[in-house]
DNA sequence: TGAGATTCAGATACTTTTATCTTAAATTAT
DNA sequence: ATAATTTAAGATAAAAGTATCTGAATCTCA
């Protein structure tokens, strides 16, 4: 199966762009998160904690308590989100997985990927969350999960 | 760890490759390949046997046995390796791993993301394995194995 | 025909990722 | 204070991917 980015990085992103929908600073909780987005409790709460401690959320224990974005929306881009969960090595690995690849023995897709990968990239950090809330802020948004 | 294709589908593709150096219709053993190429035995041999089934090698047993390439070097492109061994998922679900993102409920990176994988869609059918082993056809690919 | 070399096939083991369970710590409200 | 609710954290389990082991089947060549 080919992937780009990880089932918790995929949670990740949905999780805090469900986030960005929710009036500024106002806390959601797991259990809420949970069941909007069909997303494993206990597996999205590691991600959740993942993500604030790296800043990216702020989390509140207790009654009324729960996660919220640690920045303004439109100051979390894509690839915050990615390269905190992710990390970073598909900018620098051969997309086919060969071991001798580099730009002074590229093999024969390695200028092209790199053209690609680029645009990905700039993908990332040019889309933020607030973005993907307005995207995501329809109704089938809603009525998809229950 | 952000992939896009399996550890498999890289032996794969790394394999295939090597077979295509070699003069046509000349068989080579798995032992070979796992040496020079750094990839486990018997995970290897599951891989080309794979590959065998479904036509894009052909295998032989028996002293002087091994694998070939099942069509011309020129006829089998990167993505016939990629489809036989990772499948062709990454072409039709969203990126981000947003479940109800599609065409007519697109989330904001839907059109974008499109393009790129059009893109690298077109490079992986464009690519076929001769112009693989050509480029690899260097010093540096033999003396960088042993 | 027999020995050796090789792929084929199934079982098993290891590793990483994904998911669950349980208890502790913190916060809120009564 | 106490109870209830929520995140934090560590242990465990399940699943998927990667790797190994063993024996069978097939082929070549002496």
């Amino acid at each position: 199966m080919s992937i780009i980015f990880s089932r918790q990085c995929e949670y990740a992103l949905q999780a805090v762009t469900y986030l960005a929908l929710k009036p500024v600073g106002e806390k959601t909780s797991i259990k809420e998160l949970t069941k909007k987005l069909d997303i494993p409790y206990h597996f999205l709460g590691k991600i959740l904690q993942d993500l604030a401690y790296k800043g990216l959320l702020i989390s509140q224990k207790g009654p009324t308590g729960g996660f919220a974005l640690g920045l303004p929306a439109r100051d979390i881009t894509l690839f915050h989100i990615v390269e905190a969960i992710d990390g970073s090595g598909f900018m620098t690995n051969c997309v086919l997985g060969f071991p001798e690849c580099s730009s002074s023995n590229p093999c024969a897709v390695h200028d092209s990927w790199g053209r690609h990968r680029e645009g990905i990239y700039q993908m990332l950090v040019n889309r933020n969350i607030a973005e993907m809330a307005r995207a995501m802020k329809k109704p089938e948004y809603v009525a998809i999960r229950r």
